[in-house]
DNA sequence: TAGCAAAAAGCAACATGGTTGCAAAATATT
DNA sequence: AATATTTTGCAACCATGTTGCTTTTTGCTA
């Protein structure tokens, strides 16, 4: 059922190691996102804060995951969809925080919705976070 | 022009001070968003580090300004309208962070849209920031 | 306007999140 | 199997933010 991490290093050209394995399996593991600070404690003590730190930019710049923000100034990461593209993202979905559990989840298939600006701006990329209680906590 | 800073204070019941003048001033002087940072630069050294985040929770609780997430997870203040009472936000807005210039500005004409979210899913509060490129700088 | 209670400022110390440089270890390549 | 290349782990460092406590300032009242 899980796909082979292996494998997936493997189509991005990144040497496969202990920690780019252990940590690529947790984001498969379960579907929520993921602060770096949940993965060192799930991970069980065994990385290096420095490791972890590279290996989401390794894999943030291999578009194996991309960033979510959040309000409480905590960046979180999440696994790309397939057709996120070395360097060139594809993530324009909602996501969404859960006040109870505290969760971050991508809603793939809700899509950002479309804004009229006001004379002057251009945007190139827009973020909607979606502040609530999931399906799990209600 | 300036509408009066002392005045504001004294609406919301806070004791004038120094650097609750001098950092309320700040936000009325420039259309964007200021960052912890930005106030301290812009403030010519004067307070204390501890001062201005205490001013700026302050100021956050009493609803004269309100906290913009960005994606470079650097939290962001600008002033609230005049709709937002204490502890009662009405920031229902969308936010733009121009690449260029880095300024984040509050397009309060800009309404954030509504969202279907999946089944189970309820949202409290929808944020909406949009970045690219801003009127002064296109 | 002097005096006093309450609030705010300033300081030191600490916690957290994140980065950099470098040596040691593990990986990929021939 | 041996070497060149990556990656790891460590130490040190920086930025951001918080907490506790003392000193100063403010607001209020006599």
């Amino acid at each position: 059922m899980v796909k082979d991490v292996k494998e997936i290093l493997k189509n991005n050209s990144l040497s496969i190691t202990g920690s780019r394995e252990k940590i690529l399996s947790l984001f498969l593991e379960q579907p929520g996102a993921l602060a770096h600070g949940d993965i060192e404690k799930r991970a069980g003590e065994k990385f290096d804060r420095v490791t972890v730190y590279r290996t989401l930019q390794t894999f943030v710049e291999k578009g194996i995951i991309h960033t979510i923000p959040t309000a409480d100034n905590s960046i979180r990461y999440a696994l790309c969809k397939d057709d996120c593209k070395e360097g060139h993202h594809h993530d324009h979905h909602v996501h969404f925080v859960c006040t109870q559990c505290n969760t971050t989840y991508c809603l793939d298939d809700v899509v950002t919705p479309e804004l009229k600006l006001p004379k002057g701006y251009t945007s190139t990329h827009i973020e909607v976070v979606a502040e609530g209680v999931c399906k799990n906590c209600k």
